[in-house]
Order: C-alpha cells, then structure tokens, then sequence
RNA sequence: GGACAAUUGGGAGAGUGGUCGAAUCCGCUACCUUGGAAAGGUAGUGUAGAGCAAUCUACCGUGGGUUCAAAUCCCACAUUGUCCA
C-alpha cells in the first residue's frame, strides 16, 4: 500500500510517480482529501470519546462518594448518541479511503524506463549466444507430440483448454528440472518452504493481488480461500503480522508449487502449447530484508535465476521492465527472458521484483530497526517457471530428427 | 456431527465491572559491579494513530450487545485442545 503519510507530506513527488504508472492525477488527489477527511473524522470522536472517558470516571467517584449522578448521566447519555454518531462517520471515511487505497499500485522507481509495454522494457544484457540450427527448428508443441512428452488433449478432457498432462520423459524432467532448482537455491542460502496451495483473502491483500485482480484467481465455491497464483503469496505472508528482529534478516526462502491463473486478459494469447496454462509448475524465490540489503538481495535473486539457465546451457536476456509493464506491488523488474528458437524469440521464463515497503506496509511485516519498527522490504522473483523451461529446453536442443539432448546437470536427477 | 474447556503483551502466566495497557516470571536493552566474563544490582522494555508538547484515542482471538463504565457480563463466529460418536 501506499505510503499515507508520505503522500500527505509530498503530494507532489508521490502523485508524479503514480502518474508515471498511469494512475489518473485526479484519483490521487482524492485520495489525499480522503485521507485528511478521516484524519478529522479521527480527531473530533477522540474528542468526544475522551470527554466521555473523563465523565465515567467521575460517575465511578460520585458513586463511592454518595453523590446524586443524575444530572452526570443526562450528560454522558447525550453525549454517548455524538459518540455513536462520530464513530459511523470514521467508520465510513475508513472503509472509503481503504478501498481506494487498495487499488492504487506500487510507485515505480525513477530508474524504472517510461513505456507503454513490453516492447518499451530495455534489454540489460544478452546470455550465453543462440545455437545456428543447420535445419528449421520447431516449436515446442510439436516436438512434445512427437516425443510423447506432453499430451494437450487429455489435458483438455480432465479439465479445460490451457490444460495439459505430462507423459515419461516430459514429467521426469519436470520433477528433475524442480530438485534441480531447488537444490541451487539451496546452495545460494534460500531455505526450502513447503507451503499451501489455497490461501484466504488477507494474504492476498498482503500481497497485492487482491482486491484489484480476483477475476484472475481461482476461488473456492462458499469458502473465502483461492488457488495461489504464485509462491509469492504464501511465501511472503508468512511473516504476516510480525515483527522480526534485526539479525533475522535477510530471510532468504525458496518454494516449490503450482501456480493456478484464469489468465482472464490473456484469450487468445499462446492458445497451443504449454507457454500459457491455468496450472503450472514455478519455483520461487523470496526475500524479507531490511531496507538497506533490499537492493543487494535483488541482483542476488536476478544472478540466482540467470545462472540456473546458464547452468543448463539455455542462451536468454535479462530486461528492465518499463513502467507500463511494471506490476501492481514491484517499484522495479528484471525480466529474464529465454530464447525459443522455435519461435526465434525471447519469452519471459523469471521476472523478479522488489516491492519495497509496498507488501509489508500491507501485510504488515515489520523488523526492530533499532528503537523503532520499520517497514522490511520484500523481494520476490520466479527462479523459472518450469513449464517453459522444459519449453526451452526442447526447443533448443532439438535434433533434425526431433529428438531431444537432456542437459547434463538434470541427468543425475532423472 | 455432538459435549466441554481454552484464546491476555516477544514467551510463560495472573486478572476483583471503575484506580488495568494490564501483576509476576523469563527474555531483551542500557547502566552499575569486574582485568574480562558469569552471577548480582538498578532502570527501561507492546502496537498503531493524533499533537510542538503535556497528553489523548484505540487494541486482552474476531464481530456484535448490555452498561455512565467491559480483558472481566451476554450473544454469534473462528481457532486450538480434550472427550463422545
């Protein structure tokens, strides 16, 4: 969430960073009036409700004294319906300026690049150098069929489109490709988490996926509990609510899960093949750190996933995500995008962000700063989505005759 | 599914309708003591909001209610535990 009280303090600085991630000026000008319209709303039942404090205690001390209190309680009674009264009206300034509040994203950092969308992200550098296939190279779709790895169709008839089932090879290398993963992890200092797979609405809020973005989360019929789309929001709730102490930190943490997502803005887009599903594989990688170490932790977990696809020979890029594809909570982004030569194009395979304060100050995860408590900051990022992995894996090491080579670092997991 | 009990600050744990933001112990922090440490001693130590400040407001699982006044009484729900099916 939005800092408040920095808000308050700079309108201007914070409104022109909402701006360059296209928030409307106006909304954050009500906003600002929301805020100081409960900071009266605030002040005037306090008042009140002090005033009231003060008349019971004499009323206690009139008791034992003996005294008649009847005229105190006409004036504690009359005074108790301006208290009730009061209370609706913050109640109500609250619950408005939460609800505003919620949906207002993340500021962008200045270094993050002004653009529209993807085609506006700016590239970091270039890793490990694409392989000339001497034949046209295929998509991943098709070598799957061929291969007997992946099957679309009995994914359809379990479930629905963007389904699938893994067959042999295809689901050992998944099960390989997770150990794999997290087994490095590991040896960069991320503990390993076990986490749920339903989680409820606060620690969707926590995170930032509710309340704007429910049309794109599974929900379970007559339960206020969701379908994770990401190990992020398990993971970073954990520490929901708490306040760490100092030498806690940084607490590096990886998790395996699957991924569940109505991909509701996306019909049309990677209809074939395994690029886009509603369930999918994803190990992740989370950081709370103090403040200081946020950036730090961040080009470690952007290292951490890169080298992982250099380990496995896979050739990608890493991208500066621009402000119009910059997501609700991060303040800035590093895309890694692996090379498919099938489509003889870069995808997104890991995006790691760090949101600052932004989830903590939401899921109120704080840390001993000294004398104070502080907001921690948290960093998140996909150490590779596994399903396309295993689609770059095909698609660049594909043989002329379809077959494909297993990359050496997964064979002693296979 | 049913019966009963519990839910208090970082942890353990007390709490009479008003003097309770809450005893006590442990922990933690600072200081004293020491050559240094331990032990011991002294003081401090929940969170959030408002205010220059004094100070004020809210919070004892969650949400309601009774009352001038609720951690304490009532109701509902949640969670945990024990017992029964």
């Amino acid at each position: 969430m939005i800092d408040l009280k920095l808000l308050q303090k700079d309108f201007n600085g914070v409104s022109a960073k909402l701006m360059r991630k296209g928030v409307d000026a106006a909304l954050i000008e009500i906003l600002k009036e929301k805020n100081e319209k409960l900071k009266l709303a605030k002040a005037s039942f306090e008042t009140l409700q002090a005033d009231q404090n003060a008349m019971s205690k004499e009323f206690g001390v009139y008791k034992r004294e003996g005294k008649d209190v009847s005229e105190l309680k006409a004036k504690v009674d009359a005074n108790k319906i301006k208290i009730a009264e009061a209370l609706e009206i913050q109640r109500d300034r609250h619950e408005e300026l939460e609800t505003l509040a919620m949906t207002i994203p993340n500021m962008p950092d200045d270094s993050v690049p002004d653009g529209e969308d993807e085609d506006d992200n700016v590239e970091i550098k270039k890793v490990l150098t694409p392989k000339v296939f001497s034949f046209t190279p295929k998509e991943h779709w098709e070598l799957a069929e061929e291969n007997g790895w992946i099957d679309f169709e009995r994914g359809v008839k379990l479930a629905t489109s963007r389904f699938s089932v893994s067959f042999g090879m295809g689901a050992k290398l998944e099960r390989a490709l997770i150990n794999f993963m997290l087994n490095f992890n590991s040896k960069r200092g991320f503990e390993e988490v076990s986490v749920p797979a339903l989680v409820n609405r606060a620690a969707l809020e926590g995170t930032g996926q509710l309340p704007k973005f429910e049309d794109d989360l599974y929900k379970m019929e007559g339960q206020e509990l969701f379908l994770i789309p990401t190990a992020e929001v398990p993971v970073t709730n954990l520490f929901q609510d708490e306040i760490l102490s100092e030498n806690q930190l940084p607490i590096k943490m990886t998790a395996y899960t699957s991924c569940f997502r109505k991909e509701a803005g996306a019909a049309g887009r990677d209809t074939r093949g395994m690029i886009r599903q509603h369930q999918f594989h994803k190990v992740e990688l989370v950081t709370i750190a103090n403040p200081e170490q946020s950036e730090e932790v961040f080009y470690e977990m952007v290292t951490c996933a890169s080298d992982i696809l250099t380990t496995l020979k896979l050739p990608h890029r890493l991208v500066t995500l621009c402000t119009g594809d910059l997501g609700f909570s991060a303040a800035y982004t590093v895309d890694i995008e692996v090379w498919l030569p099938g489509q003889a194009t870069y995808r997104e395979i890991s995006s790691i962000s760090n949101t600052r304060e932004f989830q903590a100050r939401r899921a109120k995860i704080r840390f001993k700063d000294g004398k104070k408590n502080s907001f921690v900051h948290t960093i998140n990022g996909s150490s590779l989505a596994v399903g396309r992995t295993l689609v770059a894996i095909m698609e660049n090491f594909q043989n002329e005759d379809g077959s494909i080579e297993i990359p050496e670092v997964l064979l002693p997991y296979l």
